[in-house]
DNA sequence: GACCAGGCACATC
DNA sequence: GATGTGCATGGT
């Protein structure tokens, strides 16, 4: 094994043993998934949740419910995510690349091969890297890694990637030294998340930040 | 009241 | 290609 894979290991081993399994994604239905991995961009998930909930207690949270609903009453259930005008254009867009190319069915556009999917779901206006690899990792159930703001911070203030590094250089650095395992990836990416939300906010806690103690 | 959150598109240079 | 900005709510 190379130093790098045996660090990826490393780290995960130690997140994995301070904070358990996560039980990703957390949601009922591929459909959540796919709707939380828009509503949760550049916002914290209890806002995502809160959106979630409106969305279910009127029983719309289908592709074909949601289809249907006019876009200012949709917007309004979104409202407590934040940035619900932009949201509610992105979900219309999904929706109308789910109709128009795979019948409404999220099983049909599942089905092409891991490439395509990811095409298409960049192609949709508002869905970037780390939201399309969401739906593919947690949804498709296909082995991509995630990217997110925390992945970045966290494994670059420990030198193991560059800070300046694109989304996909750093996808590439993990999915070159892991093996290709969605359950791996699941847990990886939730793991990164958790530790991020717990210690990992601002840049000057570097020094005291706590993960050293998981990596060094 | 400031700062942040599981991004993304678009304008401008 | 790099850098800056708008989008918005709710928790700390």
């Amino acid at each position: 094994m190379s130093s790098s894979q045996i660090k990826l290991f490393d780290i995960y081993n130690k997140l994995y043993k301070r904070f358990g399994s996560q039980n990703w994604w957390p949601a009922d239905t591929d459909f959540e998934v796919v709707i939380g991995a828009i509503l949760t961009q550049n916002t914290a998930w209890s806002n995502v949740e809160k959106a979630i909930a409106n969305l279910k207690k009127k029983r719309l949270l289908s592709a074909k419910k949601l289809r249907a609903l006019k876009l200012v009453r949709l917007a309004e259930l979104i409202r407590p995510s934040g940035y619900y005008n932009i949201k509610t254009k992105r979900i219309r867009a999904f929706l109308d690349c789910l109709f128009s190319d795979y019948n409404g069915s999220l099983k049909k556009m599942f089905k092409s091969d891991l490439s395509r999917l990811r095409q298409a779901l960049l192609g949709i206006n508002g869905i970037g890297p780390e939201t399309a690899d969401s739906i593919i990792l947690y949804a498709a159930n296909r082995p991509v890694f995630v990217v997110d703001a925390y992945t970045r911070r966290i494994f670059s203030r420990h030198d193991i990637i560059k800070p300046e590094a694109t989304y996909d250089q750093i996808q590439r650095f993990f999915m070159d030294n892991l093996p290709l395992d969605r359950g791996l990836f699941n847990e990886y990416h939730a793991l990164i998340v958790e530790l991020g939300k717990n210690i990992c906010k601002t840049k000057p806690r570097c020094d005291i930040c706590p993960i050293a103690c998981f990596v060094k």
